[in-house]
RNA sequence: GCGCCCGUAGCUCAACUGGAUAGAGCAACGGCCUUCUAAGCCGUAGGUUACAGGUUCGACUCCUGUCGGGCGUACCA
């Protein structure tokens, strides 16, 4: 509809006497007040400037050189300052209507990003432990924009970025170790700044039982390291499974020192006079790009910083294809972000194929309480323990209802509790309460020809119809932007327009025609509502 | 100190990327179950959008400053 009523009130301007460049892009919106139309565009307003008229009289004139189809719209009014409203014809909405029971579990998928190749990188976590709530933002969040870019036709590639080696592993293999020796019975304490979670002392565990004492001797602590890795990876991915995800590529930081991309990008910056020895390091020229100082690549002591790798490892993906990269993370690493950009640039990328989806932190409040958190210290909730606690579906949503540049407070006393406080289960509800109709209409009727969806005349019906064809443009908006939130936002009113439905219309015990087009109506609301959640990686039951 | 993000009803948050009278949920108050799931519906109350300026037809949204909170500001990741 947005598109067609663009297009219409295009060729309306095209008779004005402006230039291509003079037309600004034209904006359909839904207006807030139901007086207002279904929908409403304030170009008139907008051109007001360029053309040196009163808006309203340009709107009067763009009324009157626009040509519409009746079946689509009703009326078209102008009000206010300039605004010209559109009402929906009824006819369009029985034939919207239609679509979404014709397109079934397809309805809200578009064509907008055909072709386009997407990846996007997140969770990206290393294998030093557990996924905690902080890495449960990033996972969801990551995931559940895939999904919606999918649903807009792209093709998307979800990645998960690791370093096995450096500072941290060694960290957590020497923590691994002095627990294997204190299982052993002997004298051993745990590195400064060792790992405390109770999990080391399980993988300690399994190298007892798996090879005994044999490793007492050693110095090497490469079979810790190595066991630390395997287990705590088949846990992440066991979480992650748990979530809903499933990544499609893992790719290892060393793979970058190993291919050489490494030495090449510092190379590739010297040549440009981007890069410089000082003090035994090696820095990039980050102050050519707007930064007050230089960076750091290649420490004295010859390590490269995590800079290096990172660009090295973005132009890695976009020499992969990708039409568009996208990385998700925390706000603690916003700070990183200008300098693989600048450095993707530097190296001849269009920096506008990578793209950032940054989050605040969560706060968790348990027993009306903010719950401090600390990563390597043993005081942290894993997203298990809060998924044993509240389920997937409940920390899907509550990760979800907040847009990700907001601090995210997760009350899980409200997480808990079983509808009131809980907004999951309002929509969880609405579908099931649906189906619950649906097997009693199976049970008593059998309809033969379809529904005449035309005699859905009743308010409420005409408002459900409304809300649930807006679908397909929700999903845009919320991809386009990278807010799932608006989604759920979204959801929310579509099962509110349900209930009010579901109160002011019975569908078993009316008119056998009523019954039927009811019916049908219910079952394309169910459609939505589940594929909405479906794009949110929640369940839709269809019981409860 | 500097940089990024945030500040909206008592609480948690929306507001369609600058639009018309700022909306939901929880909490409070008042109604609604012999009929399809009351995990629900309807209504009442609650606001100087932190504050002060500015930009324009129009600002929660953009700009400047102030206050408050978060995160950064490494030859850590």
């Amino acid at each position: 509809m947005k598109d067609y009523l663009r297009s219409i009130i295009t060729t309306a301007l095209n008779q004005f006497d402006l230039s291509k460049e003079e037309i600004p892009e034209i904006q359909i919106e839904k207006p807030n007040q139901p007086e207002h139309g279904d929908s409403a565009s304030n170009i008139a307003l907008n051109l007001a400037g360029t053309l040196k008229m009163n808006p309203r009289s340009i709107a009067e004139e763009i009324v009157e050189k626009m040509e519409y189809d009746p079946r689509k719209i009703d009326a078209v009014e102008i009000a206010g300052p300039g605004f010209i409203n559109f009402r929906y014809a009824e006819n369009y909405l029985f034939e919207e209507l239609q679509g979404v029971l014709d397109q079934g579990a397809r309805f809200g998928e578009t064509e907008t990003r055909a072709g386009q190749r997407i990846l996007i990188e997140f969770v990206s976590a290393n294998p030093t432990g557990p996924l905690t709530v902080g890495h449960g933002r990033n996972a969801v969040l990551g995931d559940t924009v895939a999904r919606l870019l999918e649903w807009t036709g792209a093709e998307v590639d979800r990645e998960y970025y690791f370093n096995n080696a450096g500072r941290q592993m060694r960290m957590l293999g020497q923590s691994v170790q002095a627990r294997y020796r204190q299982e052993l019975g002997q004298d051993a304490e745990l590195p400064e700044d060792g790992y405390e979670g109770e999990y080391i002392r399980d993988i300690a565990h399994a190298l007892v039982e798996e090879h005994g004492e044999a490793l007492l001797d050693t110095s090497d602590i490469t079979a810790f390291k190595e066991k630390a890795e395997q287990l705590i990876f088949e846990e992440i991915q066991a979480t992650l499974q748990r979530m809903n995800i499933k990544m499609d590529l893992f790719f290892n930081e060393q793979e970058v020192y190993d291919d050489g991309s490494i030495d090449q990008v510092v190379n590739a910056f010297r040549e440009k006079d981007l890069a410089y020895d000082k003090d035994g390091a090696t820095w990039f020229r980050t102050s050519r790009f707007g930064k007050e100082k230089d960076t750091v690549l290649v420490k004295s002591t010859g390590e490269p910083t995590y800079r290096l790798p990172d660009i090295a490892y973005h132009a890695n993906k976009l020499e992969r294809g990708y039409d568009q990269c996208i990385d998700v993370f925390g706000a603690d690493h916003i700070d990183t972000y200008p300098d693989v950009l600048s450095g993707l640039e530097a190296l001849g990328y269009d920096r506008s194929r990578v793209d950032v989806i940054v989050y605040q932190f969560v706060t968790i409040v348990k027993e009306g309480k903010p719950f401090k958190m600390s990563t390597r210290k043993a005081n942290f909730i894993t997203l298990d323990e809060l998924m044993d606690e509240v389920g997937p579906d409940v920390t899907r949503f509550f990760f979800l209802m907040r847009a990700p540049n907001t601090h995210l407070e997760f009350d899980v006393a409200a997480a808990k509790e079983e509808g009131e406080k809980n907004p999951v289960f309002y929509l969880q509800y609405a579908h099931a309460r649906i189906h619950s109709i649906l097997r009693k209409v199976k049970q008593e009727y059998a309809f033969g020809e379809a529904p005449d969806l035309t005699i859905l005349t009743h308010e409420s019906e005409n408002k459900l119809i409304k809300s649930m064809i807006r679908f397909p443009e929700m999903i845009q908006s919320a991809a386009e932007s990278r807010e799932p939130h608006r989604l759920i936002n979204y959801l929310d009113d579509l099962a509110s327009h349900f209930t009010s439905f579901y109160h002011d219309c019975r569908i078993l015990g009316e008119d056998e025609k009523l019954v039927q087009a009811r019916t049908a109506l219910a079952k394309a609301t169910a459609q939505v509502l589940a594929n909405g959640l479906g794009i949110l990686g929640i369940s839709a039951p269809e019981q409860m």
